[in-house]
DNA sequence: CGCCAGGTTGTCG
DNA sequence: CGACAACATGGC
């Protein structure tokens, strides 16, 4: 077990917790576990320190880019902070939240399965398409399958995950990756706008799962997914304020948001909101 | 046991 | 363009 100091404004529960992944999980010993970027890790933190299951070198090569350690948060929570007390608010609810750089191929495929489905529902999909034609990678521990491979497979073969209606969008995404008539790496450095406009061509890839991929699989920070918590929180929370207001970090301004959403259905049952402000 | 889920598509007025 | 049903599945 090698470790490193605990970054400023980072916490792994709340990281993995807020919606944003789901290939983590916690283990009876108060560990992560989790698969991404075709390996395995457990981690965990403690009051200062962070211990990680991998080599010192593989943490600062691959994980530490992964886990956004380069991103200056607190920087960006003062600038969002400042510029909204209610969203203040909800930076103090999880100010530990990192919006992690995932593979985006495994992004977009799994905002593809997330439409119109329950988070629980979501990773179990997930698991059982990893399992069919993911790479073994230990025990019980599959990497997410390239692009290749899930264009191996139908409809009908992906009908044992149990993906409903979403087969046939996966199936889309994998037919233009696979060809090259779609290319990833390409939209990393492209404007975001080109990215739009390019993963809308995958069929079954709207607005929101474009932006889905786009913040999580290119850390296009300027992304905006409004699902239907977002929906909720903007006008309870954010009345007249538009995704564009939140600036250049708007989609870390989403995060929070919806993770503060989330955790306070309360709020949009009519209830007392009471508990807004009371951090301020 | 119905309701609903980090939506998108197709259709109709 | 806006509204709205259909879509598969199963957690709660």
């Amino acid at each position: 077990m090698n470790r490193t100091a605990l970054p400023q404004a980072f916490d792994l529960e709340q990281t993995f917790s807020c919606g944003q992944c789901f290939r983590w999980h916690r283990t009876e010993d108060n560990f992560w576990e989790g698969t991404a970027l075709g390996k395995t890790l457990r981690i965990r933190q403690t009051e200062n320190m962070l211990e990680f299951s991998c080599s010192k070198e593989e943490f600062e090569t691959l994980w530490a880019h992964y886990f956004d350690l380069d991103g200056d948060y607190p920087a960006m929570q003062k600038r969002l902070g400042t510029f909204h007390p209610i969203l203040k608010e909800a930076i103090h609810y999880a100010p530990g939240i990192r919006i992690l750089r995932q593979d985006s191929w495994e992004a977009l495929c799994s905002f593809i399965i997330s439409q119109n489905n329950h988070i629980p529902r979501i990773i179990g999909i997930i698991d059982r398409l990893c399992a069919l034609c993911g790479e073994p990678l230990k025990e019980e521990i599959f990497a997410f399958p390239t692009p290749e491979a899930l264009a191996a497979q139908t409809v009908e073969s992906l009908s044992e995950i149990r993906a409903g209606f979403r087969a046939k969008y996966l199936c889309s995404a994998a037919a233009l990756v696979s060809s090259g008539a779609l290319c990833l790496e390409q939209l990393s450095d492209a404007p975001i706008s080109q990215g739009r406009e390019a993963l809308r061509t995958i069929y079954g890839v709207g607005a929101k799962v474009a932006e889905c991929a786009l913040l999580y699989g290119f850390h296009k920070m300027e992304a905006f997914p409004m699902d239907v918590w977002m929906k909720r929180g903007m006008e309870i929370l954010f009345p007249g304020i538009a995704p564009e207001d939140f600036g250049d970090c708007a989609g870390l301004a989403q995060q929070y948001i919806f993770h503060y959403s989330r955790m306070h259905p309360a709020l949009f049952r009519g209830e007392k909101s009471d508990t807004i402000g009371r951090n301020l």
